[in-house]
DNA sequence: ATAAATGCAAATCTTTTGCCATCTC
DNA sequence: GAGATGGCAAAAGATTTGCATTTAT
């Protein structure tokens, strides 16, 4: 992580100049705290961090540039669907399709996808259970009304 | 999915005799509008479902029982991680360990996993753009703490 | 100087909780 | 009849928005 810390900041401070987004100090704190991490946190905890060196940073600002990092592809989130809660009675094994954009989940059978499996060990002695597959992209709907 | 109701309905019946859950009208409700559609709705939508069986309903019954199934094993969650908005600022291709019990999130690389591709093309014309795999199970801290 | 960003507070949305009346077994 | 559930309202948690002030370019 400490080695990519340096490039990932450089490549942000251009992306900042070609989108025309004004590199302020909060925001190469608020980036910094994001890629010198590989916890997957939350604003909240973004905040936290960020307000170690900025006490003054509201909250408000750290969601605001999380959604302009991420809308400038400067950063993923781990999921697409934490807005809310989504409910998937069908216990069969299966996969799903989601919508980037508009967020609708659609099945896939299991054997859509080459068998999910590892290749090594887990590391971390982490146990695992299943494979959760999503399958990003647009949906057809949404793909003929693309901008 | 109609073929498959009646079958959902008499497991959800004996599970809830299993398990001691009274069987009330207002479960059967919730669960039915659950078991008949595979749209993964939000529990707001089962909310709109159920009240036009059960006008009187309350989303907070609606939340309680969804909890209830989903402890139940009766249902699942589409994605753990739709508590909290989780973030990623590692644009290189890998994957992700998700702990069922405490959500934590770990890196694994991309190459631990055999490829993921799919077999056939995609239903509905659906685009795919890429992949995201999480792997569900147990970190080493919580396995250690399992009850 | 201009346009955009910050900070604050209020608003909104999602989910949970407490409590009493009601229902299932 | 005992114990769990349903409904309602309030609370808690997560995220967004409006607006006046400050900042980057």
């Amino acid at each position: 992580m400490r080695d990519t810390l340096a490039p990932r900041m450089q490549n942000f401070r251009d992306r900042c100049v070609e989108l025309g987004m004004p590199l302020t100090h909060q925001r190469l704190v608020i980036y910094e705290a994001l890629a010198s991490t590989d916890e997957h946190p939350t604003p909240e905890a973004v905040f936290e961090r960020v307000r170690k060196k900025i006490p003054s940073i509201s909250l408000a600002t750290v969601y605001k540039n999380i959604r302009s990092f991420a809308d400038a592809g400067l950063l993923r989130e781990v999921s697409l669907l934490h807005e809310s809660l989504r409910l998937d009675a069908n216990l069969a094994d299966h996969h799903h399709l989601v919508c980037e954009r508009c967020k609708s989940v659609t099945d896939l059978p299991h054997d859509a996808l080459a068998p999910v499996r590892m290749k090594i060990n887990p590391p971390d002695r982490f146990q695992v259970h299943r494979f959760n597959v999503e399958v990003l992209g647009l949906c057809a709907r949404c793909a003929a009304t693309d901008s």
